[in-house]
DNA sequence: ATGTTATTGCAAAAGTATTCTCATTAGCAT
DNA sequence: ATGCTAATGAGAATACTTTTGCAATAACAT
């Protein structure tokens, strides 16, 4: 593996933003800093991020995944999207009683909990 | 607006499934009443009942949208997806305290809830 | 400083989901 | 029963998103 400006452009960015990417969005904040950087690169980036275990895919309801560093994946958290800007932020915290809302005979491995808004920054 | 064999056929397994459906799926539950349905028509059926507001559109996490009943949607409720079979139900109930995830300056208009696991046809 | 070769940029291609064109079919008002 | 025309089937065309081939570039071990 060859650390690359590319690849350092990009785990800056993971670090930085500390939220869940699109592919297209990490192009669009590298190409700020970087004079050129390919889409194909990040998407081979995110690739090779993705086997080694550095990042994980957040699947966003309605569009296509992100991906966020695994490290910060890694303290259960849960997602707020705003409206407005499309941003998604990781949030704190969790809630009780979901098993409640199981029905009969079905059993929950994991969950999935999605707040959407107005961001401090566009309100 | 006709009352086609397909049209009734699609409102039909709306009906009778309760929980939301994608397009692919429908194409294939209808396909065994009918001797022949078309994905296309499929998509020009949703895209007509999207407009009557006779359904309404189910991001899911990961994957493309599925759709269902507006009337059964006016209740609010959540879901589970399988991850055996990849169906999903509709949950009854919710939480509270959600909006103590909230940080401060971001303000909440709707939330979702995602239960994975095994169903009670799996288990 | 140099050579090897992993990585990149670019453009083409592939993979999906969805929409569109158009000739044919079939609701339904008369 | 007939005619008008909305809706369908079939397949081509779009629209994205993601991947690939290949020549050029740039890490980095020596």
């Amino acid at each position: 593996m060859r650390q690359t400006k590319q690849r350092t452009e990009i785990e800056r960015i993971f670090q930085d933003f500390n939220r869940p990417l699109g592919p297209q969005e990490i192009h669009e904040i590298a190409r700020k800093s970087l004079t050129s950087i390919n889409l194909a690169t990040i998407y081979r980036t995110l690739n090779r991020m993705l086997d080694e275990e550095v990042i994980v895919a957040v699947g966003v309801p309605g569009e296509p995944d992100r991906y966020e560093l695994k490290k910060a994946a890694a303290t259960h958290h849960h997602h707020f999207r705003c409206e407005k800007c499309q941003t998604v932020y990781d949030l704190q915290g969790c809630v009780e009683n979901l098993k409640a809302m199981l029905p009969n005979n079905f059993s929950m491995t994991s969950h999935d909990i999605w707040l959407y808004g107005i961001c401090k920054d566009c309100n």
